[in-house]
DNA sequence: CTGAAAGCGCTTACAG
DNA sequence: CTGAAAGCGCTTACAG
C-alpha cells in the first residue's frame, strides 16, 4: 500500500494531526517541525489520499464541465481553458459529453454534482425551465445561457450578428438568408432575432431556412435551398454549417465570395483555413470558460451563500474572403 | 445533509451492514428484508456516498482517458466511445487534454491513476520509454502505442497506407510525396515506413516533407513545398494537414483531384464534406476506445495479476474525389 | 440471514 | 504549538 499520514507521523514520532496541519495549514506549525515533516514527507514519497481527504473535508478538488458535443469545434477551446484555469488551482476537471442528448444532461449534472466542487454547464439545447431546476446545485455556472437565479456567463451573439448584417449591407447585399441552427438552440434564438431586427432596420430582405443541425452535412443540405433562392449572401448559424454550404455550392459551380457571400459563426480554426477563408463571428469561448471557473473558485473561497454572478462577453465579426460585393448569377449588373 | 446509510438503517430498525449488503450483494439478504430496504431507500431518496464507498472498497467507479488534443478530430470519437461504454457499467469518465505537452502526460497519468480504477492513454507523441514507466499503474491501457509489458490497443496504420499507395499507383501516379506528421509521432513512424516500403515495392518515386504539426495551418505550409515539387499526388499524415494542403493548392490555382491528388488519414467528418471530398484512410478510433474500456472492465472483474492484453485493429482506404488519374500541370500528356 | 465492531485515511474542533 | 479523540459514510470479515 501507499505511504499514509500515520506512517509519516510514526516515522517522526509526531501525531497525525500535526503532520496533517503541516500540510494544509503550514503557518500553524512550528517552523522546525514543519521542515522536518516536509523532508520526511518528501523522502517517504507520501501523497495525501484524495478520497480520505474528501470524506472529511467535503472538498473534492474537482470541477466538472458538461458539453453537448466535443466534436463541435466551438467546445474544445472552452474545455481547454477550463482545464488550464482549474489546473492552476490544483483542481482536476471532469468532462462529460452528452452527445447532444439534452435529456441526459439533467441526470448527468445531478450525478456529477455529488463528485465535484463546482459544475459548468454548456447547454445550448436544453430548455431553460429544465436548467433552472439545477439552480440548487452549489457552485453551478451556466455558459451561454441565461438562467434566472443562477450564475452564468453570457456571450452576446447579438453584436457579432449585427456586424455581420452591416458588413453585408455595406458590401451592397440587399437580399440575404439566415440558416437557422438546431431547433431548441438558445443561441440560435438570439442570433436569429438579432439578424431579423438588423435586416429590418437596414431595409434588407431576409429569407430564413432551417433548422439545421450544427454539422457540415446539414450545411450541404442548406446549400441547395440557398442555391434555389434569390439571395446573394448567407449567414449560417455556425461555421460547420457555413463550411458545408461553401463546399456544396462550390461543387455546384458557384464561386464563394464572388457568386455567393457566406458568413459563419465561431471563428473556428477551419474558418481561417478553408478556401476561400471564411468570414466569421468570433465567439470568445475560452474567455467564457475562464470566467466560469473564476466564478466557481471565488465562491469556493468565500463561505456562506453566494449571490449569482453574471458575466457578459462580446462577439465581433472577423472579415475574410468568403464575403465580397454581390455579383448576381444571372449576369445582370449588381448593386 | 444528504440521507445516509445509517439514516435508512435507523428508519427500518436494521443495521447499516444489512442495508449496505442489500445494496451491493442483494442475494445475501432475505428477500423480504431486501424489499423493505429497497422501498425505503427509494422513498428517502438515499444515494450512496461515492467517496465513503471508495474509501473502504478502494473502487472509484471511474476511468480516465488522457489525450493530446481534443480539438483534433481524431480524438472525439475515441472519447465518446469510451464514455458510452463506461457509462453502461455505471462508470464515470475523467478526460484530460494535455494540449500536446508530452511532458505533462506522465505527471498527469500518475496523478489521475490514484483517482480512478483504470487509465486509457492515447499518447501519440510521448517516447515509448517514458510510457513504459507507467506500466506499473494498475489497469492502464495504451491506445495506438505498443508498450512492452503493458496492455494496448493497436491500430495498424500500415494496411491503410499500403492501400493508399496502391490506389495512387493504380491511377497511374509514379511520383508522389508523403507529408510527415509531428516529429515524435509514433503513428507517423508507422505510416512513413509503410509508405516507403510500398513505394519501393511498386517502383514509385517518393519525396518526403515535414515534420508538420497535425493542424490545418501546417498543411498550408506543406502545400507550397508540394507545389514546388514534381509530384502528382500527396499523402498527408492526417486529414487536417490534407485539408490545409487542399485549401492552399486551390488558392494557388490547382484543381484538387485533377492537378493534384490528395489523401488524408483519419476519415474525419470534414473529409466527406470538403470540396472536393477527401480520399482518406479510415482509422477505427471508436472501436479502439471500446476495446480499451473492455480490457479494463475485464481486468477489474477478475482478481489478481493480469496478463497484458493486446488488441489489433485494421485500417482501410476510403476513396473519394480528391484522388484521380494524374494530369501533369505543365500540359504534357499524362501516363 | 443479521448485527456489532473495526477500519479505510484523513481533518477538525477541543484540550492542554 | 501539539496531541488525543471523534467522526466523515461506508464496507467487510467475524460472530452469532
Amino acid at each position: 500500500m501507499a505511504v499514509t499520514l500515520t506512517d509519516v507521523a510514526n516515522a517522526l514520532g509526531l501525531s497525525a494531526s500535526t503532520v496533517s496541519r503541516a500540510l494544509s495549514m503550514p503557518e500553524k506549525v512550528n517552523a522546525q517541525t514543519r521542515e522536518r515533516i516536509q523532508q520526511t514527507v518528501h523522502q517517504m514519497g507520501y501523497v495525501p489520499n484524495q478520497v480520505a481527504r474528501s470524506l472529511t473535508s467535503g472538498r473534492m478538488d474537482t470541477l466538472a464541465i458538461i458539453v453537448p458535443d466535443i466534436a463541435n469545434p466551438f467546445f474544445p477551446p472552452i474545455i481547454k481553458a477550463v482545464q488550464a484555469r482549474a489546473a492552476r488551482r490544483g483542481m482536476t476537471v471532469l468532462l462529460s459529453d452528452v452527445d447532444e442528448h439534452a435529456v441526459d444532461e439533467i441526470d448527468r449534472a445531478r450525478n456529477l454534482a455529488k463528485r465535484v466542487d463546482g459544475l459548468i454547464m454548456v447547454s445550448p439545447r436544453t430548455a431553460s425551465a429544465h436548467l433552472a431546476g439545477l439552480r440548487d446545485i452549489p457552485n453551478i455556472v451556466f455558459v451561454n445561457r441565461e438562467v434566472e437565479g443562477a450564475s452564468f456567463v453570457l456571450i452576446d451573439d447579438g453584436d457579432g450578428m449585427v456586424q455581420a448584417v452591416e458588413h453585408l449591407h455595406a458590401l451592397g447585399h440587399r437580399n440575404i438568408a439566415y440558416l437557422n441552427g438546431p431547433k431548441r438552440s438558445w443561441s440560435n434564438a438570439l442570433r436569429q432575432s438579432a439578424i431579423e431586427s438588423a435586416c429590418a432596420r437596414l431595409g434588407m430582405t431576409l429569407s430564413e431556412f432551417g433548422p439545421f443541425e450544427a454539422q457540415i452535412q446539414a450545411g450541404a443540405r442548406a446549400a441547395d435551398l440557398v442555391y434555389a433562392s434569390a439571395v446573394t449572401a448567407v449567414i449560417a448559424y455556425d461555421d460547420l454549417i457555413a463550411l458545408g454550404v461553401m463546399a456544396r455550392l462550390t461543387e455546384r459551380g458557384l464561386r464563394i465570395g464572388r457568386d455567393m457571400s457566406v458568413i459563419g459563426v465561431d471563428d473556428s480554426p477551419m474558418s481561417g483555413m478553408a478556401y476561400p477563408t471564411l468570414t466569421s463571428v468570433h465567439v470568445p469561448g475560452a474567455e467564457a470558460g475562464v470566467a466560469a471557473v473564476d466564478i466557481i473558485l471565488e465562491q469556493l473561497s468565500t463561505p456562506g451563500k453566494h449571490e449569482p454572478q453574471i458575466v457578459e462577453l462580446e462577439t465581433h465579426l472577423i472579415v475574410r474572403s468568403s464575403t465580397s460585393v454581390p455579383h448576381p448569377r444571372d449576369g445582370s449588373v449588381a448593386v
